[in-house]
DNA sequence: TCTGGGGTCCTAGGACCC
DNA sequence: TCTGGGGTCCTAGGACCC
């Protein structure tokens, strides 16, 4: 049997945990440069309030005086790391799925209701994150257990699918754009052919699903069926590609601010490689006007870089990225976004004859720098500089609880 | 005025080869 | 009136996930 936990409302928990005083109160969590609603407590939820551009909520936030709060992702990654280190206690294999989900694996064990109720209780006890367990024999069906024990207090937070009487049940309660797999615009498809439940799905014949789906929709339809096909992944496989994009908090056009972004961004590429051990071939440096200013003109391009020898030296990948940006940038436009992806990823960096890097030295460069950067940002590299000028709007983050010792909560005792 | 960021997988179609 | 067939590799685009 497969379970899959997940936490309620995460970012806003995560944030409820250090301002109890807002529990049972309406509290939104905004994108990065709060354009952006991404997380909606129930009772935000209750109020229509959805994940969609704030301005469009900017009645019901003032009527109903909703909290909201600028995304803090080293606080939620933390608390993340906290929940899951609880989960990997309790039970042998677990896949983290996701910064709040994970998958585990119950088998051999007994007495799932019992043991399942055990989980939710101590990960929410210790960390203060309430969570709900769906419990079935597929991934697919787990996850849609998950949604009965989310929305149904009666089932305290685990809900198990065991026989087909509750599997056909369930099917026939899903409307078919819930289940995991199927977007919305297979379920618009879905829908042209009379399919609105995840149980009219499984009704269809397998050629059909397959024809008209891919081997995608025809895995989704057996696993609705209770044939596992999507094992747990306790390893998490090697990242094909590694991202860092923003949006600005304003419109650029000056390209000493651009390149102040994107050496930030392959200089976080080249952290997130070196934390990988692994290494990059090539890079991708991109720029983007707004697409949505329909009034200005527009400017969106990429250039792919091949690197001589495969790095995760930060100062090699800022360079290359640098020179990208050199063919890209267009004088004239307003830019809002920017970006370096990693596309080409090894194990190892092979060396070149004509290589002029002294790549030991570096190396221990890099993880000196690593070391005393540890979760903070100590030391970066000149190119990265100083002007905060694109950087993210944030003007409702909530201080750093759990990682930066000056923002730790006092506790006062009378 | 304000519109997230970071990933994956699959397929179709073009280029190229024999 | 006819213009092969099959294979590989690459890329762009579409779809999905959180």
């Amino acid at each position: 049997m497969f379970g899959l936990i997940d936490c309620n409302n995460f970012y806003v928990s995560c944030e409820r945990v250090f301002r109890p005083d807002l529990n049972g109160k309406p509290v939104a969590v905004l994108s990065n440069n709060d354009g952006y609603i991404i997380a909606v407590s129930n009772e935000a939820k209750h109020l229509g309030v959805k994940r969609k551009p704030v301005f469009e909520f900017k009645e019901e936030i003032e009527k109903y005086n909703i909290t909201l709060f600028s995304s803090n992702y080293t606080l939620y990654g933390d608390m993340s790391s906290r929940v899951m280190s609880i989960l990997s206690q309790m039970v042998q294999n677990i896949e983290i799925y996701s910064i709040d989900e994970a998958f585990l694996d119950f088998e051999g064990h007994n007495n799932l209701e019992t043991f399942g109720k055990e989980i939710t209780h101590t990960v929410t006890k210790n960390t203060g994150i309430p969570v709900s367990l769906g419990i079935a024999s597929t991934k697919t069906l787990a996850k849609i257990a998950n949604k009965f024990a989310k929305k149904h207090k009666a089932y305290h937070n685990v809900c198990i699918i065991d026989n087909e009487e509750k599997r056909i049940k369930a099917l026939q309660l899903t409307p078919i754009e819930d289940v995991w797999g199927i977007g919305r615009r297979i379920a618009k498809k879905l829908n042209l052919y009379g399919v609105t439940t995840a149980y009219e799905f499984t009704q269809q014949s397998q050629s059909w699903v397959r024809k008209m789906f891919t081997i995608t929709g025809e895995r989704t339809w057996k696993e609705l069926k209770g044939i596992a096909c999507i094992d747990i992944e306790e390893i998490p496989p090697q990242r094909k590609q590694i991202c860092t994009s923003r949006s600005f908090g304003k419109m650029l056009t000056d390209y000493d601010n651009i390149s102040e972004a994107i050496a930030t961004h392959a200089s976080s590429c080249a952290n997130k490689l070196r934390k990988q051990k692994a290494f990059a071939n090539s890079l991708m440096v991109f720029i983007h006007t707004n697409c949505f200013r329909e009034d200005l003109p527009q400017h969106c391009q990429n250039i792919v870089i091949d690197l001589p020898v495969a790095t995760n030296d930060s100062i090699e990948i800022v360079h290359y990225a640098l020179q990208g940006l050199k063919h890209i940038f267009v004088e004239g436009f307003q830019y809002k976004k920017c970006g370096v992806i990693i596309t080409e990823i090894s194990n190892h960096s092979q060396g070149n004859l004509f290589d002029a890097v002294d790549r030991d030295k570096r190396d221990t460069l890099m993880q000196i720098i690593d070391k005393l950067n540890g979760r903070g940002s100590v030391i970066k590299l000149a190119s990265q500089g100083n002007s905060k000028e694109w950087h993210l709007k944030q003007e409702q983050l909530s201080p750093r609880y759990t990682t930066n010792w000056s923002d730790v909560i006092e506790i006062k005792c009378r």
